[in-house]
DNA sequence: GAAAAACCATTTGTATACAAACAAATTTGA
DNA sequence: TCAAATTTGTTTGTATACAAATGGTTTTTC
């Protein structure tokens, strides 16, 4: 069990966050840090949040739709191609097989696509929109652009096309 | 009930994917097409896929040390402020109350963090890293850097400079 | 043509992510 | 001062995300 006072200060930093009046160091606490490791720098948590900020401004634009963005996008591929397989779904949209298990179930459950059991490959499950499906995203459409086009509000027109290159080449 | 044979096909594209031999579009299903929206070019299914990708990396060099993204964002910024209550954990790893209970609790659970009720503020919980957390944070805090390196590698530097700056602005 | 390999979908279990409602404690403001 | 507002942390419920194992089915390979 662990009994405190180590405090291996190697280095300490100012990150541009406040510091808490409260947060004398107190007995006990443990203080390291390694080279200049920024959690604030790297990419990954970056991408983290800028994926969440993202999924904010579609949410609130999708409110009345009732559509998640996996949910959307399931419905904009099988648009795209007319009838799909649930594999290939997947593949399309970026979810795995479990995680494609579940967006189908929940868009079925509500009558938006329609499924039917392959008889030349009786492994796959072949998907289409509803007639329901299909308004619903004919209705939805329309705001996915908006939904791009806030995320993308703070940079420049410039920045906006480099941005969505150079994003692609790390994808 | 749904019963085919509506065919919304108001303009039909090449996307860059592999047409489907299979796929002749078979009576009953619905194609729908408003636009140009293309799903490939929304900055959210983007995002989306950039922080799969960066999340693999991370999960592929991170496997020894048994810890999650989240996890060691909370570990570092622990590591960073000495001790940090529960909620402003939450502000600086971008994660909500809910979220944090349950990382929280696997940390913990580990005897990764400790933690404390503040005598100050007693809705407060304070958590600071165990003489086991601090270890594994060190010795983990080294791959830090090559997942941002791995993840970015497609691009120059350069342009690793220029996506990162871009990729604040957006968060 | 049959064994091996690959593919499709499902199931189970773990880990974020977040909305919403809640209780307890602290701070604010009239 | 004291009621109202805010803050902190918890709980419940829903929705991705993915590893790993599994049972059928199809394709490959020898």
């Amino acid at each position: 069990h662990y009994t405190g006072a180590v405090a291996i200060r190697i280095r300490s930093r100012a990150i541009g966050l406040h510091s808490n009046p409260r947060r004398a160091v107190p007995e006990g606490s443990v203080r390291v840090s390694i080279g200049d490791y920024r959690l604030e720098e790297q990419i990954g948590f970056l991408l983290r949040r800028a994926h969440q900020r993202a999924t904010a401004i579609f949410s609130a634009r999708f409110a009345g739709h009732g559509l998640t963005p996996t949910q959307f996008a399931v419905l904009a591929k099988i648009a795209d191609e007319g009838e799909v397989s649930q594999n290939r779904l997947g593949r399309l949209t970026a979810m795995d097989p479990a995680t494609m298990k579940g967006v189908i179930g929940r868009l079925s459950g509500r009558g938006l696509i329609a499924g039917r059991a392959d008889q030349e490959d009786r492994r796959r499950t072949q998907w289409r929109l509803t007639e329901p499906g299909a308004a619903l995203l004919a209705a939805a459409q329309k705001d996915g652009f908006g939904v791009t086009a806030e995320t993308l509000d703070p940079l420049s027109p410039r920045e906006r096309a480099t941005f969505l290159r150079l994003l692609e080449k790390i994808t």
